[in-house]
DNA sequence: GTGAAAGCGCTAACAT
DNA sequence: ATGTTAGCGCTTTCAC
């Protein structure tokens, strides 16, 4: 039934809807030539006579046949898309993220899967796999889900497909495994020396999660340049979100305690996007007074950063920076596998 | 030499990088079966006995087979990827479209390809034939350019592709073409009802692009709403952006306009989320009290209204069920166009 | 230069 | 129940 009734949308020739496709057998049965002809034409990888090309051009453009990337992956073994997989889609660091990477890729002819782990290792394993059976020619991946699925990822990289890490380290070796990042020590070092010339000393700082290597290198960061300052900061004053959805509650009880002590902070770093809103919530609650009482300095811009209560100076990561160059590697296909490390940039606004 | 790095890989049996993916014959030999038993087994559509199954599934686990989703798709004629195509992915409304189709469609065990035209039309149309190319069981599209490349997406629905536009009406008639959006005259009549009952009257309205028929609608309903409760909004108080990214000063013209004339403007309504945020950055930099001087009515929550200087009401589309509900359009394969229209929400702060 | 034919990895009749 | 075989739409030897 089927069969009949795409005969009988080629013989009447309609543009009714549900019309078969055209294939590269139609192109070359209209141009009069073989498929291997029009194929010819297509790749442009050998010499076709004047004559045919510009007959196999008319048939393309008549039929306006495009040539499926499937089937032609099935030869390469590789499609040209690049998977996305992201840990959080609401964090506008990831959408940079993401016009970074799908500007390359789509450049170059290729489309880009993105996928959400959603913080969730079953789901990430399930996207994984299906991004795998697509063959993909790279893979993004930021997920900030600890540990890794690395044998996964292993058998994606050792199937052909490059791996990029993003906004953290490469998790396993593999000469097809790289890396592409800020210097999250250098983003703590720059918060330091902005405090410190805004004459601040005793500061708290404020983490996403305790686990993430990435969060760890950063208040490692801003610890250590304070140290070369002979300045402390304690381990207690740095704590971790309870909850990505509340408000900063370790942030409060430090507060409280400095306070007690005799020794109140006065400055707030925040090492990530959604630790900057929710200790940016927590002080408001609190009613401390940006920067009169507390200097803040958060992690990401983001837009409004400059309309808030009070406009927010953070260190920023260069999203754009980063997603080009990830997306580049892939596209590149180095021999070996390359990290590269980026430099942090600072946005000062009234919060200091 | 490819081949022959390939063989020696296979002949040590080594779990190098770089190894040949195993196939399905690889599985079949394996297994002592052949490739259709193996196809069986995968898609469970006929009856194999436990024994083979057994061997079967063993094999795959060894190999770690995972069988290509693009040579599958050559059979039916569309993969299960579904595509998502947008004007702009600074706006986080679109973002909250992206978690949800994200979210269904992974949950099925599809994909999503994510695309932006960048609002300009030689992108989306190369995107668009892309996307084709993928033979795509599905499209989203949100692009706000206008007009959008009709040809191009009737042919994607020809060829059996769902196309669901969002936030904007059907703009072509094919029984593969479908709707869902927010009931733009009814976000319109909340924001005059909401502004009304705060006791302003003189309103004036800034539109992203006045070519935008969504924009055209609501503030068509704004107007509409007023003239119900014998207030008129004169045509000269809706003014567009010049740019999407400097403050509004179609906006500062109105206010002055009517400052002039001893009717001052009281209430503002942006009628898109980059709309929202250049409206209110042309009253801050006009220096007028929100909401003493004007109140303010914005479109599209984002996770920072709630803190800025001042906090934003706004009216809220339902930007996850209508991405949920487009991504299960495309699963459901609906015979005919289907349109769905969903009402607005209102979050009420302190703007006005 | 160009076509015939042999696949790529998988599925779906068609046999048995 | 299971193997054999013929493709899906495209690329790529391999002859001519």
């Amino acid at each position: 039934m089927q069969s009949r009734q795409q005969l009988d949308a080629l013989a009447s020739g309609s543009s009714a809807s549900g019309r078969r496709r055209p294939t590269i057998g139609d192109v070359a049965r209209l141009a009069g030539v073989s498929t291997a002809t029009v194929s010819r034409v297509l790749s442009g990888t050998a010499k076709v006579s004047p004559a045919k090309q510009a007959q196999v051009m008319q048939a393309i453009k008549k039929l306006d046949y495009n040539p499926s990337d499937l089937t032609r992956a099935i030869f390469t073994g590789r499609s040209n898309s690049v998977g996305l997989l992201v840990a959080d889609l609401r964090n506008p660091y990831y959408v940079d993220l993401m016009r970074g990477v799908e500007s390359v890729v789509t450049e170059h002819g290729g489309l880009v899967f993105l996928a959400s782990a959603a913080r969730d290792p079953d789901r990430e394993a399930s996207v994984l796999r299906a991004m795998d059976a697509q063959r993909m020619r790279g893979l993004v991946i930021t997920s900030g889900h600890d540990p890794i699925d690395h044998a996964a990822l292993g058998r994606l990289a050792d199937h052909g497909t490059q791996v990029v890490f993003v906004t953290r380290p490469v998790a396993l070796p593999h000469p097809r495994v790289h890396s592409v990042r800020v210097d999250d020590e250098a983003v703590g070092a720059l918060a330091w020396q902005h405090l410190r010339d805004r004459g601040r000393s005793n500061v708290a700082v404020v983490t996403q999660s305790a686990w993430s290597l990435t969060q760890r290198e950063r208040s490692r960061g801003i610890r250590t340049a304070a140290r070369i300052d002979h300045v402390d900061i304690p381990e207690e004053h740095i704590t971790e979100l309870s909850s990505l959805e509340e408000p900063a509650d370790g942030l409060r009880a430090v507060i409280e305690a400095g306070r007690d002590a005799g020794r109140p902070i006065d400055a707030v770093f925040a090492t990530s996007g959604i630790a900057t809103l929710r200790a940016y919530q927590e002080l408001a609650d609190m009613g401390i007074s940006i920067p009169d009482d507390v200097a803040f300095v958060g992690f990401d811009d983001f837009p409004w950063a400059a309309h808030l209560k009070t406009p927010l100076t953070v260190v920023t990561q260069p999203a754009l920076e980063i997603a080009t160059q990830a997306a580049q590697l892939i596209i590149d296909e180095p021999e070996a596998s390359v990290t590269r490390m980026l430099a942090p940039g600072l946005t000062v606004r009234a919060s200091t």
